[in-house]
DNA sequence: CGCACCGTTGAGCAACATCAACGGAGGTGG
DNA sequence: CCACCTCCGTTGATGTTGCTCAACGGTGCG
């Protein structure tokens, strides 16, 4: 099981409390995002006051469900999220896998409910951001609207990629460059890391059987592109598995 | 070569002085819903003079490609714009058809480059907006950034609709219920249209080859759900065709 | 008139889903 | 600690949707 490095483990202690108000939140992404965007000491101030921490989240809790009225966007600051829908059918539809750093609920604001459920798949920490609050501070603060406006912008552009017409390993090679490239952005290994998810929750993003999830994977193996014992992975011909999932990914 | 087309600006007369400016953009469904949102009328003029008349575009005219600098986003006023890319291997991928009173453009926000390209489909009227100055703009009307942040979010969504694994019946009525609907938002018969588009374009979109199209189509028309004569579409059981594209559309 | 492109139709095929069975891991209660 | 159970992942056999390849009629255009 402990086969090295996995994910979230490394995270010490969440809530750094350094007395440095400016580093309170380092670990999440979002405030890190905000600066680099060039917003200043006050403005950072600003957004810390509003912020409100949420979690441990246990495996199965969900962030929010569908229909739920929508209030707040969140920063996933440790754990993965998975958001998905339930269509007509009863059939499972998973939107995404949301990592440290990742902001989910946008795609709330348009009909001010959720349109999805999202749910912890291991231990969850969130930072809570009320969106009529941050939108308030938006007018005020440019740079946090500028930000705002490119992390929806962002994910229209994700949610396309998936969509593209793709063969089943050409996608799978896509969900674990697009995974180990995440995780290095966000300091971990982009060689060996751990799937957070069941293979049917793989298979229902990808659109396809979870057998064929399995099939795939295991022919990765024979072909030595990777790794796998259950959940570990480790990439073992990065280029390889690249340029299987450059038509998906497009870069 | 990519960056002669931007916005041709065939049209220079920016205001069409009709006398009352609350209506000078009224085929311009972005101003209208920028009312509709509670903008006032003082508002409503501080948009209004940045706004900036494109076109008419003929059939095969770009407003942007793939790769230009970012700099506006824009909302059609006629005609129908069509948005794709073309992957590594040459082939094109159908992003969305953008009608009447929709904006495109949104998802180039991230990384200041238009990630699509996008075309006319048809004779073609736009309403540019420079970006910078419309968001500057929405930092002093919070209505307008409202109205930016609810287009964004609900673009998020449009694009995971079609990303759903479904049958091509069940596509291509979502197709086709989605055109009506959107197209009786802006005052169309919601029964009878033209498709502007080629069956390569619909499957391009769909994710099918164009035959298929071709051939759901044909069978859609022998069940009675439809008459198709070429472009020409009129849907003769709309109840059936609704509950076929419940599925993707989930409403 | 000739050409190019669009839409349609048919025949064969391949990728992937479906159905079925089984081994292993982890959790629970005795 | 073991017995049991359930869920997860894997593997094999079979089925079916929709793609590919090929051919042809119609329409618009130079």
């Amino acid at each position: 099981m402990s086969s090295g490095v996995v994910f979230p483990r490394t995270n010490p202690s969440i809530i750094a409390d350094d007395g440095d108000s400016l580093t309170f939140c380092s670990t999440c992404a979002f405030s890190q995002a905000c600066l680099s965007e060039g917003m200043d000491k006050s403005a950072l101030m600003d957004l810390h006051v509003l912020v409100e921490h949420v979690g441990p989240l246990r495996p199965g809790e969900h962030v929010f469900r569908e229909g739920d009225e929508f209030s707040a966007i969140a920063a996933v600051r440790a754990g993965t999220v998975k958001t998905y829908m339930i269509d007509p059918n009863g059939h499972e539809q998973v939107l995404g896998f949301h990592l440290p750093g990742e902001v989910i609920g946008l795609n709330a604001i348009h009909d001010d409910r959720y349109p999805c459920n999202a749910v912890a798949l291991d231990t969850v920490m969130l930072c809570r951001f009320s969106f009529p609050r941050i939108a308030m501070l938006a007018t005020r603060l440019p740079n946090l609207q500028r930000h705002l406006f490119k992390l929806m912008s962002r994910d229209i552009g994700v949610a396309s990629l998936f969509a593209g017409d793709h063969s089943a390993d050409q996608r799978m090679a896509a969900f674990l460059i697009g995974l180990s490239r995440r995780l290095a952005a966000r300091g971990f290994s982009p060689r060996r890391f751990q799937l957070t998810m069941s293979r049917t929750d793989i298979a229902n993003y990808l659109r396809q059987a979870p057998e064929t999830v399995s099939r795939v994977l295991r022919r990765f193996e024979r072909e030595g592109l990777v790794s796998i014992k259950l959940r570990d992975v480790e990439i073992l011909d990065m280029q390889r598995l690249e340029s299987l999932a450059l038509v998906v990914l497009r870069h």
